[in-house]
DNA sequence: AAAATTTACACATACGGTTGCGTAACCTCT
DNA sequence: AGAGGTTACGCAACCGTATGTGTAAATTTT
């Protein structure tokens, strides 16, 4: 508890032989108090280096302006992506944001939602954990008026507030454009089975080629634990078939990374022999010579900053007083094909 | 302002038809109250799912278990990983920590320094704007008893707390090896010469070279707008001189990657006919075949996770009411080599 | 049995600022 | 001159919790 003791209202009023009210009502400019009264309040003001403390307010509005954001991991560009875009948005409603890393913890997870809940946050944004499968943590924050906005890793409801964005609209224009350019055959590089976004992806692929009335063939439709050796091994599956894909699509950019290592290793050239699309998270590319064709871009940045902007309409709906329930608020962003020049 | 009010210890008091200091001390277990009434109010609190309101106690106590942390830019993978070790190091002191971006805008840092102090966080950490050169902003915290503490990018005085990193430990480490190695002109792709940074790394360099008793040739010192044009410019000049350099110390990472496209497109190999050290950023390398040989680690999480361990050392000080005014502290982390397995 | 001590609680205040309401003093109008 | 209105301010309560001090009643001590 610091000692050295700030100016407050008080100690001006004592000064001046006024009340605290009066005061307080002169530093606002209150029509009410008179301009000689307001003169003298804020001359002693500045002379004591008088600065308002809004932790009093905060208190008593039960409102701290600050909202939390979780998010798995902030080395991933595309979350520190996200948490720039929720900062801008805050910025502008005048609200702080204070940050937890879950780093793919639940219990992390649950600890952080309990510690913003202490904090009376005024709201939280969320980008749930892989491992997240209850929700009572989150359930429990309504009790507090506390709303919560998912985005990007949403769970799997209804009655969420959510962002998230959908990976067949970019995925779609990657397989149009594959195909305009005359390529037939487009294979699947895959991550681990277990892993939600794996399934995602199968189908996401087996639905764009359907839709652009391409043959599915089993033999181009591989998949990696991730590993650097495994990412080599499988685009190597694909580069000894007799017939090997003219182009990949691969799970993301690490692998798409180590894919092209192996088409060099091959004695291959990555977008003259075999092109790539991926799953955009790596900024890298630009500074890179060998890209991919394409990436499906996710808008970070507009995702997070959307379900901000829902955040802050709800925490302003529930600060009226008759305020009835609000239907759920739900968006979902249409990813788009990034193209990369060569 | 929310409506629907939360349980108070006013509301257990008045079921309970005691006062509210008796409910207060027997949610402490305050051995004052009868282990009855202990358990009564227990049992209402339970009852009524009344949780302490923290707001109120941060308000009395004036401290807000809350650190504002300023950087300049999330994307950089070293202050993502720099707020990692803050969040850390915050989470087993039980503190919160509120983030700001400066974007290298100034402005935008003095913006974020007035509203953390609005909100009475209970210390900063920061890591200044390349345009910050006044620091009454700063200062100007002294009043609210606010701490700071500076990390990375620290201003260039005597009289702050700070934890910097000495660039020149990892960097001889460097330089010894290419020795080692057996080579003997090693050049150097600099920044623009308005960056501090540039010149750090010139004295840096010649130093070194001096240190190892290398030639210094005026003719493999180059620099780069750190355009990408530029950046390819500027190895390409040291690739047609007669003598190229053995080994190249670039700027920093991105323009390295700009580098070892002008060496492959020259024909030549990385790691063969040129090697390269650079200053560590990009996380990115682990994932790629070329690498430089190796790259001199600055210790984000390190340096920002002992500044953080300062700024909680400072924060306890100035809590003892007849604190003394403590002497800076300072910590200066020695850079290393990190070599890459090739 | 009276005195001393302990037990178990209530009262009041503080943290800093805001705001509804009350009220003197002054002014205006008839 | 008295009614009515306006101006300029003070009073008091409030937000939720903690805590120093006071004090009955119960218990122990002498």
């Amino acid at each position: 508890m610091p000692h050295n003791k700030l100016p407050t209202v008080k100690e001006i009023a004592k000064r001046l032989n006024v009340s605290t009210s009066t005061v307080s009502r002169a530093l606002h400019n209150h029509p009410s108090i008179g301009l000689v009264t307001t003169m003298r309040v804020h001359k002693v003001a500045q002379e004591l280096g008088y600065e308002i403390n809004k932790t009093a307010i905060f208190f008593k509005e039960r409102k701290t302006y600050t909202i939390g954001v979780i998010i798995p991991d902030l080395a991933e560009p595309f979350f520190s992506s996200a948490l720039t875009g929720i900062e801008d948005a805050a910025e502008t409603s005048r609200y702080n944001v204070i940050i937890g890393q879950s780093l793919n913890s639940f219990e992390r997870e649950k600890r952080i939602v309990a510690n913003m809940k202490d904090h009376r946050v005024d709201g939280i944004l969320v980008s749930i954990t892989k491992e997240t499968s209850t929700y009572e943590h989150f359930e429990q924050l309504h009790k507090f008026n506390i709303p919560v906005v998912f985005f990007d890793r949403v769970p799997n409801r209804q009655d969420i507030n959510y962002v998230a964005c959908n990976l067949v609209s970019g995925m779609l224009q990657a397989v149009a454009k594959l195909v305009a350019k005359g390529y037939r055959r487009i294979g699947l590089i895959n991550g681990p089975a277990k892993l939600a976004a794996t399934l995602q992806r199968l189908q996401i692929y087996l639905n764009c080629l359907r839709q652009n009335g391409l043959e599915i063939d089993q033999d181009i439709i591989v998949s990696t634990t991730l590993s650097k050796a495994d990412n080599l091994t499988a685009m190597n599956r694909l580069l000894v078939l007799e017939q090997p894909p003219e182009a990949v699509i691969t799970f993301n950019d690490h692998v798409l990374l180590d894919c092209m290592a192996a088409v060099t290793n091959a004695g291959l050239e990555v977008n003259k022999d075999i092109s790539f699309v991926s799953f955009a998270n790596l900024p890298v590319w630009e500074y890179m010579d060998k890209k991919p064709l394409a990436s499906i871009e996710q808008f970070a940045y507009k995702q997070a900053s959307t379900a901000a902007g829902f955040l802050f309409k709800l925490i302003d709906h529930s600060a009226q007083p008759d305020a009835p329930e609000m239907p759920p608020l739900q968006c979902i962003i249409d990813s788009e094909m990034v193209e990369y020049s060569q």
